[in-house]
DNA sequence: TATTGTTATACTCTATAACTATA
DNA sequence: TATAGTTATAGAGTATAACAATA
């Protein structure tokens, strides 16, 4: 079965464009979940770690909603992290029903290294493109998900 | 935080190409999923009967290697399409042990109006980029997955 | 009355492994 | 002994909704 959509060039078992996406961003995430395995993360960790990184101090609503997770996931990510020693919940300076999530020296402290492993899976996963072509697969990709559909 | 690597441009928040890529594949999975409820499917199963759609009269070992799932994952797939009267399970011509799966009337049927819902969906999703953008994106992806990495 | 966050519960998915019947 | 397929069961992940505390 043929999708003869222009858009869909001919694919293995022609499958179609979604499916591929879906297919590789799954293998892409076991990856780094193996990866992370090592440093003792997991991928269920990684968005809200990875937000931490670039910004702490969030309230849990305002990391719910940069991670496009659910608030009740949120609680037990957070759980799990505070126990391990990565961050902190601090109460917040003007509510007192809110809290400010900080990253602890250790939490601070694994951003390298886990860095360091998703860019070593993006560039396995990219090593049959040229230079020029991962360049551009992440620019359209890039595109496709800054500009969702409605 | 900035992913510095040159096969990285500047993301939203920074996030990672895979990143992307996976919250991609799963809103694209997610929006198909909800199209195919309209017409009694799943996305689970949408594979399996896109694989059979293509050529049926596999046996179920078949299916589960070219559907990339487990093989008790397919046994309780069958069951369920079974169960809809979409598949028929026939004894193999040579082997008892195995089956044959086949489309049903009704199951073949379903392909136009379940493939013009997933044109749909990768369109929608592909709206952002010109077409000739659109092109290039499905053959990079293409390309990134049927060479695998190691 | 709405918001922040937690918890209880149920439901779906997936993984492991034991099982049968064949080969 | 290996293969095709089924089933039981446990675990992880997710969704719903009720809840307490605060605004």
């Amino acid at each position: 079965m043929i999708i003869d959509n222009p858009y869909e060039p001919k694919l293995p078992r022609n499958m179609s464009f979604g499916w591929h996406i879906a297919v590789l961003g799954a293998n892409m995430s076991d990856s780094l979940d193996k990866e992370l395995k090592s440093i003792g993360l997991s991928i269920n960790q990684w968005p809200t770690l990875f937000a931490l990184w670039e910004e702490d101090g969030l309230t849990q609503t305002e990391l719910t909603s940069r991670c496009n997770t659910a608030h009740y996931t949120t609680t037990r990510l957070l759980d799990s992290l505070e126990k391990m020693g990565l961050v902190e919940r601090q109460p917040h300076p003007t509510s007192r029903r809110a809290h400010l999530v900080y990253l602890t020296e250790k939490g601070r402290n694994l951003e390298e290294e886990a860095v360091t492993k998703a860019r070593a899976v993006n560039a396995k996963f990219l090593s049959s493109l040229s230079k020029k072509e991962q360049e551009q697969v992440a620019s359209l990709i890039l595109k496709m998900t800054t500009a969702p559909p409605v």
